[in-house]
DNA sequence: GTACATGCAAATCCTTTGCTTTGCG
DNA sequence: CGCAAAGCAAAGGATTTGCATGTAC
């Protein structure tokens, strides 16, 4: 029962390997924005015998293939999410880390705008919003 | 003859020292956004013996003090970049590397309306647009 | 069968830290 | 002078890579 994600990947001609197929299936799953680390430890309960650098090397070849957005938020590491359907920025809470997804297609045409007023064609963009909860008075 | 980025650091109670003093000229001078090792280059060619970890520790200090701005674009390194009076905005060339400084009130305020709609106060943000050259035609 | 994927460990890259020496205030 | 800053080298954390082995097609 090939996935849908798994059909994404054998059109880009990558070879289906068990490894694999969980780590689509621990992406397609997490509704957060995991790091390699938390990838591997939910990768492991399916297979514990999944080592760190195929994790790297599958992540890496999912994105350069669209499969996945990469993100780096303020911190060192690398987290990883699903390409939805849509498109969507994160606003960051500062104080819990926790991540909110939006979209904007008012800040979307601007940027459109934007990029085009300088001579350029917008190809992707990242928009990371950093918040801390608004006190209530 | 203080510039003012040292009476900046003055007041933030910060000792002037030599290689600060020169870190300081040499980010304001830069209309790029050098990473530490460029930065150490950049530095060293006024003073060959100030150390990479001082530049690493200054910087840090630097931004903690809001004197200079840190970007993490694509690539693993930090990026840096005095704080100028007004805030701005990358356009990235993802061809040449090229990085265009812009603004937009427009997407600020609907930023800010996005924050507050989730119940955050909105205290900084990163809007990074990945472009390529419009193919005229 | 063959080319590509994996696991492991060593290697790399960027950044931070420990410790002694130096120097601003 | 005293305490913060600098230099150097070693430590750290994330990610990549070399190599022998395993495996999807």
């Amino acid at each position: 029962m090939a996935s849908r994600l798994e059909k994404k990947c054998k059109e880009c001609g990558l070879k289906m390997t068990g490894p694999r197929k969980v780590i689509l299936r621990v992406l397609s799953k997490s509704g957060d924005h995991p790091d390699v680390e938390q990838l591997c430890r939910r990768v492991r309960k399916c297979d514990p015998g999944i080592g760190v650098a195929t994790v790297y090397r599958t992540v890496r070849l999912f994105e350069e293939k669209g499969i996945v957005n990469k993100h780096t938020f303020g911190d060192g590491r690398a987290r990883f999410e699903e390409t939805g359907g849509e498109h969507h920025d994160h606003l960051i809470d500062l104080k819990s880390g926790k991540i909110i997804e939006f979209t904007s297609r008012e800040i979307e045409k601007l940027q459109e705008a934007i990029a085009r007023k300088h001579g350029y064609k917008l190809v992707g963009h990242k928009l990371d919003l950093y918040c801390v909860l608004r006190k209530k008075k």
